[in-house]
DNA sequence: TGGTGATGGCGAAAGAATTCGCTAATATTC
DNA sequence: GAATATTAGCGAATTCTTTCGCCATCACCA
């Protein structure tokens, strides 16, 4: 009679896993250093919420050395592409294409960005079909 | 002390908005119908879930008829570019270049869709710099 | 018009996410 | 090695999400 846990990371531990792939293997301190500066929160909560990513294997911790360090489990690209297609398949019906003309069409994306996307698309286009 | 309540629809009420884009105004038990064909849900949840909606402003009410009816406030659009949006600020960096090529690379998109992705892309190599 | 069934709404229950206070363990400094 | 500071962890509090039971209201029809 409750929500499921939601796979996908929430909004904190996201913010957590981003600095942890930025700046690679860090300690509590180091984490929550870098995280209060864009949200004010307690060191507390940042120790807690590790834990909790602990629990969830979105992190693992190093307790060899002793300020102990942490690492997230899942690179940045997997991260994303689960988020993406969790979000393709909740509010696109499942149809990449209308996702990605979307984004094109609101957002403007980099020159390289574009000249990489049609490199790509002209890869796609001759591979399949 | 607590999480604060998110702007985006959440996974129940997406399903039901979905209902109300695919089949236009409906009434508590035709949403309720559709859905319970996907989840395994009771009435009157459902029409908590509407009672819930209806205070985020994100379903409008028709009291003027009785089986009253409810509608979807925002369009699917503009709820997928919201959506869209917050994926590329919290997952992307706030970079859309990199979710579209990251779409393309792992899901075929239908032949269309990659015509239409070749031709908005020629459009805004042209227009922009 | 009374009985039967559908509809609508409230409130409470239960789990998830987020927060922090307080205590224990560990490291540092004199 | 004692005092002080830093790090780690537990558990409780709070809010949000989702669920449903229960009651009131409404609609229909014999």
């Amino acid at each position: 009679m409750a929500r499921p846990a939601s796979n996908q990371p929430t909004e904190v531990e996201l913010s957590i896993l981003r600095i942890l792939w930025e700046q690679g293997a860090s300690t509590a301190r180091e984490i929550h250093n870098r995280l209060s500066a864009d949200r004010d929160t307690n060191y507390s909560t940042t120790v807690k919420m590790l834990s909790v990513m602990l629990d969830k294997h979105m992190v693992s911790r190093d307790d060899s050395i002793r300020p102990q360090v942490f690492r997230a489990v899942a690179t940045q690209k997997q991260t994303q592409q689960r988020m993406l297609k969790d979000l393709i398949q909740k509010a696109y019906d499942g149809s990449t294409g209308s996702l990605v003309l979307q984004a094109l069409a609101s957002k403007k994306a980099s020159a390289e960005d574009l000249a990489e996307i049609k490199r790509l698309l002209e890869k796609l286009e001759g591979g399949e079909q």
